[in-house]
DNA sequence: TCAAAAAGAGACCGATCGTTCACTTTTATT
DNA sequence: AATAAAAGTGAACGATCGGTCTCTTTTTGA
């Protein structure tokens, strides 16, 4: 009973970095049996299929991805503060060692043939977005921004910068430009403090 | 002997929304045979692996975007007519019916795993980059634009927010997403019009 | 028009794909 | 410790994968 879910995390967890690094189309279940070095039986027996698989780890990644986060803005008290340690975390690239983010490698992938994985994508956009502007209206109402702070045109400015940089740091293999741009995000909050 | 090149032109262009679609694991010779109504060793004659031909595909895309866009900033005389014409260019979602951004679709699938496709990408990325920030420093020589408009951050920034808001716009199957990022660009702009 | 050369057809190859299932081993319960 | 249930094994399946090769058809240049 109990090792059935230990054994479930474990494969998702196993299979996650291959599969954000692969891609789905090409990671093989036998890839997933050599990383979790169990037989074909033992793998089929918590997973319908490598798409339920699949499914299930960008779900563990896209969680991973906003627990970290929580946990960093929880522990900040200012607006202003929150915003900073949120960008802060994207630019720790401890993400991009398992094969960097997973809503640019799922998304890419999944978007004009994957119907049910472009709707897991969709939401983990809406929910790094929702996130991001929450904070912003939230500082506006206690006064810590100024009312002409945009915070959609913001969210999905860093959204689309973040994950700009990602694709570009990882191609020319240089973090400068993920770091690069979470400064120009940073310095861009600045004429909005009050 | 024209035929052959003339051949191998019609396999290339009739792959080349397939692989950027479905991505190059994604993508089984079949599906190029259906696609050109050619047999096996029709296509084999053309060229020697399915990994050739998506190098193929991928240059192929690529100069279609970059000649797109030398056809669209030639013919306007300003410097800041060129940068808004540019930006228009990306934001017609012409290319976005071949499958979206082949930068986008090839560089997320082959940044871990094929050195050969990154290095095209990476080169992809350079062109993109280089005619953004060559246009800023021209206008810049003739004094349409301020010093202080920093050439190479904008050009980065237009990659990062062009890459993510076709990323974004596919997702949620929304073009609107790709025309505020371009009018966010446009109005970034302006500061350093002199 | 005709022969040489090039292009294309398609059967075939071994490997690998995702998946199934009868069976053995391990775990949990009493 | 015994037993029922759960978990894991691994051989086998048909389908499909990328790629080869022999043969036929088409193109080409004289």
């Amino acid at each position: 009973m109990k090792k059935a879910e230990r054994t479930k995390q474990f494969i998702i967890e196993k299979s996650a970095p291959i599969f954000n690094t692969k891609g789905i189309a090409g990671t093989s279940m036998n890839d997933i049996m050599e990383a979790t070095q169990l037989a074909k039986g033992g793998v089929y027996r918590h997973f319908p299929s490598k798409e339920a698989l699949s499914l299930e780890v960008f779900n563990y990644l896209s969680n991973l991805m906003h627990d970290g986060a929580t946990g960093v803005v929880r522990e900040i008290p200012t607006a202003k503060g929150k915003l900073y340690g949120l960008l802060d975390f994207y630019d720790n690239r401890i993400l991009s060692k398992w094969g960097g983010c997973a809503i640019l490698n799922f998304g890419a992938e999944a978007d004009d043939t994957n119907p049910v994985m472009k709707e897991k994508v969709r939401a983990a956009i809406y929910r790094f977005k929702s996130r991001i502007s929450k904070i912003i209206i939230d500082g506006q109402e206690n006064g810590e921004f100024s009312k002409d702070f945009d915070a959609e045109h913001y969210a999905i400015k860093v959204f689309t910068m973040y994950e700009g940089a990602v694709l570009i740091s990882k191609i020319e293999n240089n973090p400068e430009y993920l770091h690069n741009i979470i400064a120009m995000l940073k310095k861009e909050i600045d004429p909005y403090i009050l």
